[in-house]
DNA sequence: TCCTTCATGAAAATGATTTCCATTATTAAT
DNA sequence: ATTAATAATGGAAATCATTTTCATGAAGGA
């Protein structure tokens, strides 16, 4: 279901009007995707999910829409390391990048690690803190993935 | 000071050949750039240093080398996010990649966090056991990276 | 030496993302 | 409503790091 606020407008389309964006049947289509999805789509998972019903959407204006969104703070953009970029709703993650991934090199699932994640922002800050001080080096942003085997794939190596 | 052991032999030959690798003049060539370079290089980087010496020694060859490296476990392979791969030598980590690099987003110089990093270690342990037990998942491998703005670039953003 | 295996370089292929450019849709001004 | 200015779009072409292909040149063993 569509996240609608009391005026009837979708939830995203004040922030996206406020910057100077157009509300167009693509980048509408597009969102709802990323509302729908269980996470961490690719530009063309999107373009698929999108083209049955839109097809004459094309990839370019995929790209150019999540780009707005990344810039924007809709949508988070991560890179697993395989290559694409992956997209996920900033509403999913709470709002925090914070909200680690292990990633499954065996089956490629993803798992967000997002209960009980206040000790990790803790330890994670207190590192941040740390080499702040040492290195005199405003930390702004931050990359912290964790690759191995799901329970499903354990033995397998 | 080029390391050698007793015997003569560069320190990283007695690996090399164990793995069933040739000792190849190449291949010389390429680690003697990242044995003596500062670090983080990327295949194009080590290219343009081995090129005046050795201009036969073809780009795809540096990248060939570098598999191999990385493979046998002579060096690391790093994803700072701009679109090309960094290597390093993994005794220039001290054999860890607990190893923490702050890049900078303004001038993109890479910082290696190496001292007192026993207190880090530990805590990205505890992270790592919390979300092991939790869901299940067998951690191999990590990425952790910071982004901000370095001593010189503070007040630029 | 003869032979199998490994190593190499140049050129072509790859594949995700960007850029170009001509066309269309949306908004603002008249 | 017409018109003019601006933003959005899609398809094709360009990018660019990395890989693949393929034909050729070493290196080592019997
Ligand atoms: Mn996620
Ligand atoms: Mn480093
Ligand atoms: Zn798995
Ligand atoms: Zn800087």
């Amino acid at each position: 279901m569509p996240r609608r606020n009391g005026m009837g407008a979708a939830w995203w389309q004040g922030k996206f009007k406020g910057c100077g964006y157009r509300i167009t049947l693509s980048r509408e289509a597009i969102i709802d995707v990323l509302t729908k999805a269980n996470k961490h789509l690719s530009a063309e998972d999107i373009y698929m999910r999108v083209h049955p019903k839109y097809p004459n959407i094309g990839l370019t204006t995929i790209y150019r829409t999540l780009d707005i969104l990344v810039n924007i703070g809709i949508i988070f953009k991560f890179d697993f390391g395989d290559g694409r970029a992956r997209y996920e709703l900033v509403e999913n993650t709470k709002g925090l990048n914070y909200h680690l991934h292990l990633i499954c090199v065996n089956c490629n699932r993803i798992i967000d690690y997002t209960d009980y994640i206040d000790d990790v922002i803790e330890l994670i800050d207190q590192i941040e803190k740390g080499l702040s001080l040492k290195y005199n080096f405003k930390i702004t942003n931050h990359t912290i993935q964790f690759y191995g085997f799901c329970k499903e794939c354990a033995g397998k190596e």
